[in-house]
DNA sequence: GCGACAG
DNA sequence: ATCTTGTCGC
């Protein structure tokens, strides 16, 4: 079934509101609280699919087992674009749908793992935390790219990393899920550790780069935009 | 001022 | 994110 959404009320129409948005809501993210033990209970992936030229966005949550990585539940939600892409106001044009999606699932979360950045943030606010502070639930972000961090190639080996800096500051972990494959970017997002955030992303990725997690829910969302879309 | 920039 | 064919490799 998938839940269809508007953009919520208040929901901030300008940069300078949203930038605000973001600093006031900073201040209720916890950190270093050890979250659910990975590989144990569940893990649901979120993700989202546009179509800018039609004004529509899907948005996809899947629950998976988190020791056997099997699909346990899954909710889509589909709604209007409630903001454009702007680097470090990501979570604007994502959240809205990705809450219907995620309050369409039949079961608890447990820890969600956002295609995207936490901390690791021009504000320290990024996707990851927004989320968290939003719902109350331990969230991470795994980022495909470094944005506009620093850091120094991880050893070859799946499982080595290295930190992701902004200046002096660590705000994640470029981490290897594969041999010799570019890393991914894990970042805290709320309730959770680095180190159990990147232990979570090592467990969601035994065969692939990206947490199985993101993999199952990028695929969702996209069917369920053509779904909404048509051809 | 110019370029870069999660998805 | 999205636009897009074939191609190399497990």
């Amino acid at each position: 079934m998938t839940t269809t959404v508007g953009i919520p009320a208040g929901w901030p129409a300008t940069e300078e509101r949203a930038r605000a948005v973001q600093d006031e809501l900073r201040e209720k993210v916890v950190l270093d609280e050890p979250g659910p033990p990975p590989g144990t209970g569940h893990v649901t992936g979120v993700d989202v699919a546009y179509d800018d030229d039609r004004d529509v966005v899907a948005a996809a949550a899947v629950v998976l087992d988190a020791a056997t990585l099997r699909v346990v539940a899954e909710a889509t939600a589909v709604g209007r674009v409630s903001f454009p892409y702007v680097p470090g106001l990501l979570a604007f044009r994502e959240i809205p749908t990705v809450l219907a999606a995620l309050g369409a699932l039949p079961c608890p979360p447990g820890t969600v793992v956002c295609d995207g950045y936490g901390l690791a943030h021009p504000r320290r606010f990024g996707l990851a935390s927004h989320l968290g502070v939003l719902t109350g639930l331990p969230t991470i972000g795994v980022a495909k790219n470094p944005f506009t961090f620093t850091y120094d190639d991880p050893d070859t080996p799946r499982g080595s990393s290295s930190p992701l800096l902004a200046g002096p500051d660590e705000v994640g972990r470029a981490l290897r899920t594969r041999d010799g494959v570019k890393p991914v970017f894990v970042s805290v997002g709320h309730r959770t550790t680095l180190a159990d955030a990147c232990a979570h992303t090592l467990a969601l990725t035994p065969a692939h780069r990206l947490p199985e997690t993101t993999r199952r829910a990028d695929a969702l969302c996209r069917r369920a935009l053509r779904e909404a879309t048509g051809p």
